[in-house]
DNA sequence: ATGAATGATTAAAC
DNA sequence: GTTTAATCATTCAT
């Protein structure tokens, strides 16, 4: 019978999962044993002696013993001894413990895991189920791609956990199990009763719970770590790449008048700065994210705006050129084409200039607005935004390439009020509050007349509705 | 190591 | 819902 085996090695000690039970488990020692005065009858203290040693045996040793005890002429006689000092000394098990009280701290753990989704019923199956079913619904919704590895992870835990659980579901029933066998067995060589072994049982399993606990406990610990690690984006910031500050940086800088990017135009910048950062390790952008660009741009920008010169030339310098190139494209259209067409003339492919004249275009308007040499100063600055803004107004009024300069017109604003202002910022004086932002630093609605809502865009360009 | 830059979060206001 | 302002936490540059 090597259930007997089984049960010596049980008894041994209980490995699961590293975890080893050890103390406490042993079975409590036969009661009565030491109501019993020495010496009274060597046959007692033999069979008792055996009793006492019959687990240390080896299976046939055990099993001959056995058998001899059984058949042991004093055998009956020992048992109702045994059963009278049993009853004697009372020791029949008072109250059963009550039940165990719901400890409250298990029901903390059960209840955050329940929270957590790690004990509750299972939701969209296996882990790779459940990271495609992310995946699908990212398109839809922001939230379950940024969540999507977070799920994956935790789906990964609560599997662990639900493995390891019933692990020790099996083990305890197992245990339970061979304890029982193993009491019934001795039941015929000492009394014990049912209410024992009920008790026994009781022990068992709150030892055993306790070990679950201790894996809730770690089980809840991983969870909290992975929230923090995951849900508080802050942790594993990453900067946006190159590509994807510049294209913020220019909307920003050629919307200075109004950096509000409408619903859709944070859309369409989210696409561009993922598309150009595809390749990378770098995170798509969503529009979340764009939305806070922008926050931290305007409050940034405003808060300093010496700080931000030097950037916001560079950027307005650089779209500059698109809308100098666009208003010549566009007065060159107007003169040599039919005023009625003018979107064949604008639309003229941008790729021209940047290959041939961006590079010449930059440096020359650059250095024409902020002066390389840093000292230069446009005298009649005003009077070239006034012309601007006649050129887009006045001129082009009724056709569709003024409302696409117009987007552009804030830029050649900013490049020129800023060159106009640019010594006094330098030299700490940030007073002067440049175009777009009234005297409280709150940007004011310039009334853009008809223009924002461009129908011929730039392939560069993004899609800019500020109306709103 | 240290401070600046920067993306994200928060509360409060609209 | 969005925006502002303050703040946090990380990354980058020195």
């Amino acid at each position: 019978m090597d259930e007997q085996a089984r049960i010596m090695q049980a008894l041994g000690g209980v490995s699961l999962a590293g975890h080893s039970i050890q103390g406490g488990m042993a079975l409590p020692p036969p009661h009565g044993h030491d109501g019993i005065d020495d010496g009274r009858k060597q046959d007692i203290g033999d069979i008792l002696h055996q009793i006492m040693t019959i687990t240390d045996q080896s299976l046939d040793e055990a099993q001959a013993k056995k058998h001899g005890l059984n058949c042991h002429r004093m055998k009956p006689a020992l048992f109702s001894v045994l059963c009278e000092i049993k009853e004697k000394t009372g020791l029949s098990i008072r109250g059963a413990q009550e039940e165990d009280p719901p400890d409250p701290q298990l029901m903390r753990l059960d209840n955050m895991l329940l929270a957590e989704g790690v004990s509750g019923p299972e939701k969209g199956g296996g882990s790779a189920a459940a990271a495609a079913a992310a995946a699908a619904s990212g398109g839809a919704s922001d939230n379950s791609i940024e969540h999507s590895d977070y799920r994956a992870k935790l789906t990964q835990i609560r599997q662990i956990y639900h493995t390891e659980l019933e692990k020790y579901e099996q083990a305890c029933n197992e245990f339970t199990t061979h304890v029982m066998n193993l009491l019934r067995e001795q039941s015929r060589t000492r009394p014990i009763s049912p209410k024992e072994i009920e008790r026994m049982v009781g022990i068992i399993h709150r030892k055993f719970s306790s070990i679950q606990m201790q894996l809730k406990q770690s089980t809840c610990e991983a969870v909290m770590i992975l929230r923090s690690r995951f849900l508080d984006a802050r942790r594993k910031r990453r900067n946006f790449s190159k590509q994807a500050t510049e294209i913020l940086n220019e909307y920003f800088y050629s919307h200075l008048s109004n950096p509000y990017p409408s619903e859709e135009a944070k859309e369409e910048l989210a696409k561009k700065c993922s598309i150009t950062v595809s390749q990378g390790v770098g995170s798509t952008i969503t529009v979340s994210q764009v939305s806070n660009w922008f926050g931290n741009k305007r409050i940034r920008y405003k808060k300093n705006i010496g700080k931000f010169q030097e950037e916001a030339n560079l950027y307005a310098a650089k779209t500059a050129v698109t809308a100098a190139h666009a208003v010549a494209a566009a007065v060159q259209n107007s003169q040599t084409n039919s005023p009625t067409t003018p979107n064949s003339g604008f639309q003229m492919k941008d790729e021209e200039f940047q290959l041939d004249s961006a590079e010449s275009k930059n440096t020359l308007l650059t250095n024409m607005f902020t002066g390389s040499s840093g000292s230069f100063n446009l005298p009649n600055s005003g009077d070239m935004f006034l012309s601007m803004q006649s050129l887009n107004g006045d001129s082009y009024q009724g056709a569709q390439v003024g409302a696409n300069v117009q987007s552009q017109v804030d830029t050649l604003r900013h490049v020129i009020s800023q060159t106009a202002g640019y010594s006094e910022a330098l030299g700490g004086n940030t007073m002067y509050s440049p175009h777009g932002l009234d005297a409280n630093g709150g940007w004011h609605d310039t009334t853009t007349p008809s223009a924002v809502i461009s129908p011929t865009e730039g392939p560069g360009s993004v899609h800019s509705d500020t109306s709103n």
